[in-house]
DNA sequence: ATTGACCCTAAAGTTAACTTTAGGGTGTAG
DNA sequence: CTACACCCTAAAGTTAACTTTAGGGTCAAT
C-alpha cells in the first residue's frame, strides 16, 4: 500500500501523470484512505509501467487502452494484440521512410552548399526557391 | 494579380493556410482591392510553395521564418542557412535512430508471438507487463 | 504554531500548424 | 433577382499527452 507519489517515483512519471492515466481510464481507480489520498496496491507501479514501456516502442496511450481491454478480455486472443503489434510497426516504418527520405534530400543539399559568400547565393535557398515543382 | 484563390490553387495549400503564413508573418501582406480582397503579385505563390518544400524537407514554420530572414539580409552568410540545415539534418537523423529502435523492439516481440492462444499467454503483453525494468 | 513535504480537485495552458465556425460582404451567370 | 462561388474577420477548435495554475487539505517535525 504506497502513495501516488511513490507509484510514480517507481515508475518513472509524475504524480500529475498517473492521476491523468487514472483520468483516461488507463489505471484502475486505487482505493482512497480516510482524507482521501489514492491507495495503491504494489501492483498498481507495474501498471504505469506497462503504459510507459508501450509508449517506449511507439504506442499511443488510445492503442494502449486498447491492448489493455485486450489483455482484460479472457476471449481475446494473442493474435488481436500481434496484429496491433504488426500495423504500429508497418507505421513505424512507413514514417521512417519518409523521414529518411526527407533528410535525404536535405542531406544532398548540404552537401551541395559551400557555406561561402551571402545567401543570394546559397544553393539550399536556391533549391526551396526553385520554380519548378 | 491574382486572388487568394489562385494562389492556394496554385501551389495547393487551402486558402485558410496562406491566410494563416500571411498572420505568422511568412509571406508578406498583399495589397488589397477596392472591396477589401487580396490582391497577390505573380511571385506570390512562389513564396508558399518556398514554404511548403521546406515544410517538406523537415523545416517547421519557425525554421522557415529563420531561413527567409537569411534570405532577405544581405549580410548573412549561405554558411548560416547551412548550418541550420545540418542541424535539422541532424534532428531528423536522431528521430530516425530513435524510431527505428523502437520498430525494432516491437518487431522482435511480434516474431516472438505465434498469434495464437488467449492473451493471456501472450509474449507481447508479457514483454510489456514483465517485473523487470 | 509554523514550516515543509505531501496530498486533493477542476480547469486552463502547452505546441504545431492549421481548420472550423460564425457571421457577413461581393460579383456574376442565368 | 437570386443562386452560387468567391472573398473577409476574429475567435475558437483540433490532437496528444501531459503540465500548470489556483486554491485548498494533511501530517510530522521543530
Amino acid at each position: 500500500m504506497t502513495s501516488i507519489g511513490k507509484i510514480a517515483q517507481n515508475s518513472g512519471v509524475t504524480v500529475e501523470a498517473v492521476r491523468y492515466y487514472e483520468k483516461q481510464g488507463l489505471i484502475l481507480k486505487p482505493d482512497r484512505d480516510a482524507n482521501g489520498y489514492r491507495r495503491y496496491s504494489k501492483g498498481a507501479a507495474r501498471q504505469v509501467r506497462f503504459i510507459k514501456r508501450a509508449q517506449e516502442v511507439g504506442f499511443t496511450l488510445k492503442d494502449i487502452k486498447e491492448l489493455l481491454s485486450l489483455k482484460a478480455d479472457p476471449e481475446a486472443s494473442c493474435c488481436d494484440v500481434r496484429a496491433r503489434a504488426e500495423r504500429k510497426v508497418q507505421e513505424m516504418e512507413d514514417r521512417i521512410i519518409t523521414l529518411t527520405r526527407m533528410k535525404d534530400v536535405l542531406s544532398e543539399w548540404v552537401t551541395d552548399c559551400e557555406g561561402q559568400g551571402p545567401t543570394s547565393e546559397c544553393p539550399i535557398l536556391d533549391a526551396l526557391d526553385a520554380e519548378e515543382t
